[in-house]
RNA sequence: GGAGAGUUGGCAGAGUGGUCGAUUGCGGCGGUCUUGAAAACCGUUGAACCGCGAGGUUCCGGGGGUUCGAAUCCCUCACUCUCCGCCA
């Protein structure tokens, strides 16, 4: 959510940053400052009234003190119309407020200065790419056949147990899991991100909190029972840790990265996209998460994403990154750079990482705040990326690292944790 | 699932109709002392909103009510804790 304060005094800069996602907000920004101007006239007439009134309840408590019953019984009936007054400035007041949060839920966050303005994803552009797209002298197969033929991830059968997009590991792939999951989180660590194991369930604030409530609720599975909402992602309960917080001095930064299964509805999705690993309703991933003053966010940005690198790196895949054009910027991000890994059989990229800085954006709505070297009370900063989502991962080692002799090798790295060289 | 007790500032914890936006402690910030740090001592310190400012308003879990006036009384909802039951 955007500051309000911050529109008012920068409309122009808000409206051209915003224009940057290909979104003309000039009549929302304007509607909301109309909306925001008679919010503020009804509200120093509220408190003027409120301030008569308050006062007279003051002077009403003397004159019974003193004995003066007949003084305060007078006093009293000026009160009447006072009332009156308050409780109609009272509803309009609300009403005004309610108009403008809603408006304010509906604007997406300023693009930082780097971002270029674009439609969609073909406007994204790659900064960065690494390693060497291999070449084969087969047929390569794809990912969804290796799975079949190596009995290590068996989709029909998630879909007997519980439906599509839910599919079960066996034997080396559950093997292969566990191992990218331990091998994320000890690269984490090592990175000085404190590991978290975190509830897979959350409140309806911490959705709030964190922007998937209220409007993408139809991307959660939601249990109406208690009203808790499963995770989309381990983003979710580690951000709203800090929701409501005040940390009370300005040098604070803060670390935090989880694995945990994330479940999405995938409400919408159709078509090839979802075939084998590319698009499931529940995966793995490990998250990292970061809480920083604004003066260092794009220092942490940039280190998660060298982080995000070398995690690949280690992988042995062929990878590329992309600083995402305002299109194609989630709803919350300032600014985002995907991952993507190239999935050799599929002959395509898949997104495998997204690193985002929120700026103040999340802040605002988690209530997050700090106070700095002035004394003031700032928002502080949020970021977070994938590091990494498995199934993607899985798909690219899978189709990358395929043999002629039809095994598919383990890259180094995680032969450690695997306990087998292949597959 | 049953019974009881709670929810107050960054945290802990007083406060039971008007001088309470709230005693105190811890923490934070500033200082003294110290080579530096710690300790000790001194000072300072709730948040949000409106206003150029003076200043004003709101907030004691959420919502509603009683009253001229509510942290304080009533209703309601949510959550937490304790005990009992069930159970990994």
């Amino acid at each position: 959510m955007l500051e309000l304060s911050r529109i008012r005094t920068d409309k122009e800069q808000v409206i051209a940053a915003l224009s940057k996602r290909n979104i003309n907000a000039e009549s929302t920004i304007n509607e909301l400052l109309s909306l925001d101007t008679q919010w503020r006239g009804i509200k120093q007439e509220l408190d003027r009234t409120l301030e008569e009134a308050n006062r007279i309840a003051k002077e009403i408590g003397q004159c019974y003190k003193e004995g003066r019953v007949e003084a305060g019984n007078e006093l009293k009936q000026q009160t009447t119309l006072l009332k009156q007054q308050e409780s109609t400035l009272k509803v309009e007041s609300d009403a005004l407020e309610t108009a403008i949060q809603q408006l304010l839920y509906q604007i997406p966050n300023t693009p930082f200065q780097d971002v270029v303005k674009g439609k969609d994803l073909n406007d994204n552009q790659v900064v960065f790419q690494s390693g060497t797209v291999p070449s084969f002298d087969f047929q390569a197969k794809p990912h969804w056949d290796l799975c079949k033929e190596k009995q290590i991830i068996d989709f029909e059968l998630g879909v007997k147990v519980t439906g599509a997009g839910f599919p079960f590991y066996r034997g080396k792939g559950s093997k292969l899991q566990r191992a990218l999951i331990s091998f994320f989180l000890d690269e984490a660590s090592a990175a000085g991100y404190e590991e978290y194991q975190a509830p897979l369930m959350v409140n309806e604030a911490s959705g709030i909190g964190t922007g998937q409530l209220p409007d993408k609720e139809g991307q959660m599975y939601h249990d109406a029972t208690d009203n808790l909402y499963l995770i989309p992602t381990a983003e979710v309960p580690l951000t709203n840790i800090f929701r409501d917080e005040l940390i009370q001095h300005p040098e604070f930064s803060f670390k935090l990265c989880g694995y945990t299964p994330c479940f999405r509805r995938e409400a919408g999705s159709y078509g090839k996209d979802v075939r084998g690993l590319n698009r499931l309703h529940q995966f793995d991933k490990v998250e990292i998460v970061r809480v920083e003053h604004p003066d260092h966010t794009a220092r942490a940005l940039e280190e998660m994403v060298e982080h995000v690198k070398g995690l690949l790196d280690k992988l042995e895949l062929p990878y590329r990154v992309l600083r995402l054009c305002g299109g194609d910027m989630g709803f919350a991000s300032a600014m985002t750079f995907d991952f993507e890994v190239y999935s050799a059989a599929q002959e395509k990229w898949l997104e495998v990482s997204s690193v985002s800085r929120f700026d103040t954006f999340q802040a605002n709505r988690l209530k997050l705040r700090f106070k700095d070297h002035d004394k003031k009370t700032k928002l502080c900063h949020t970021l977070n990326g994938s590091a990494l989502a498995l199934p993607r991962v899985m798909a690219a080692l899978l189709e990358n690292h395929q043999q002629t002799d039809g095994r598919v090798a383990v890259p180094k790295a995680l032969q450690t944790y695997t306990g087998f060289d292949y597959i």
